[in-house]
DNA sequence: CGAGCACGATTTGTATACAATAATCACGCT
DNA sequence: AGCGTGATTATTGTATACAAATCGTGCTCG
């Protein structure tokens, strides 16, 4: 993505995500380039992609609003996070130089200093626990899976706020990132793969309490 | 999607899948907007979508080129789409009304009856096929799964042309959808997973078949 | 004779003007 | 007063012109 398409595209996310926009309010592509500073063509372009990411929606006349991403929602993204990370990580077991699971143990260390100094750093263990998480899926060596993956990950993660994690939430975290660094030494991937996935499904968890109890009905599988 | 981008997408995939064009080729924009007969800001946006669907590649450049897709590249496709799709049949177990699994049964007639003509129809097949896969899809209600399904399927399963099929292929097929509504019409999950595992798996080596032999190293877990 | 560089041609990226479509509002009709 | 209905405005979609980047080629200089 070019200059102007990127800066559109981290500007307009940016200006979402900061709340500055409620839920369901309509933008438009002008408006859009006006903050950005580019003209209609490349916000377009940015618009295209956080459509595709979800961040943005089109009403069924093609009309521009920011998404609205329900509890359900939510539930549904993580457990198909859930699904395609578990096999990054059980392909990354396998494929893993020891090189590699060394720089897993440094972003970890990163992650843990984050967590341990008072107030924890959420911003500074957000960004380790995006690296972290990013290195495994390059190890799996499947370049759609990470395309897949990246459209689920970034999304909501900040929308509803991260500021609802507690200390013990993020060395939680911490721990699930050292048992998997053991499993990846291990080479086993079974292990891998299992502590992943609780590991996602505590954060859904995490996440689902801040934004509200579940529907009664029709709560995935 | 509007009118010109529509039209452009349909007609530049169109003359790609059409083989007229080799893959590693390069393709211009201007080129584009000629033969889809609009301009190039429309033609953009349906390269964007291509490229999405990776039916078109850029190389480090921005250059445009048509995807070469390996058949280790194929092989993670199916991967991808097994994992996502067996979760779909798994949630659409639960989910199918009476109605729908009938209309199912009505697209497996349609298919058989493609089948079972001499010679048998492959374009009609492969439309009952996607129609069928499709409601599946959808009745497993989760926007983001079709949305990331979507991406998968389509690309590479014309690309590489359909005509390998032998009869017996297609039979098998069949069956396996015969299969699949009886495992939705007792409303079990697992069975609907496993039945759905297995037929792509199948459909996977069909398709290998065709393209080459696998490499010795790394292919998949 | 070959390597590197400068320049013209090609190609992609961006801005802007205009066209088409959808929403809003005012007005008149029943 | 309620409800279509048409004019007006707002918004998205498309075309085109221009800017920036990249490629290819031939020329110079070692």
């Amino acid at each position: 993505m070019s200059r102007a398409s990127e800066r559109a595209y981290a500007a307009i996310r940016a200006h979402v995500l900061s709340g500055s926009v409620a839920v369901g309010e309509q933008l438009t592509e002008d408006q859009l380039a006006q903050i950005t500073g580019v003209s209609r063509t490349p916000v377009r372009e940015a618009v295209r992609r956080l459509e595709d990411e979800l961040l943005l929606v089109r009403s069924d006349t093609k009309r521009l609003f920011v998404a609205d991403w329900s509890r359900d929602d939510i539930e549904e993204m993580f457990v198909l996070r859930q699904m395609l990370e578990c096999h990054a990580a059980e392909r990354a077991a396998k494929r893993l130089t020891r090189e590699q699971i060394a720089a897993l143990e440094a972003l970890n260390r990163e992650l843990t200093a984050a967590v341990e100094q008072s107030p924890p750093d959420v911003a500074r263990f957000l960004e380790a626990n995006r690296a972290f998480h990013e290195a495994i899926i390059d190890a799996a060596h499947s370049p759609r899976l990470g395309q897949l993956l990246a459209r689920l990950v970034e999304a909501p993660v900040v929308l509803r706020t991260a500021r609802t994690y507690s200390q013990d939430d993020l060395r939680q975290s911490a721990r699930d990132h050292d048992e998997l660094v053991a499993a990846f030494a291990a080479r086993d991937g079974d292990w891998a793969r299992a502590v992943m996935g609780s590991h996602l499904r505590r954060a859904f968890h995490t996440f689902a309490r801040a934004v509200g109890p579940a529907n009664d009905r029709d709560t995935t599988a």
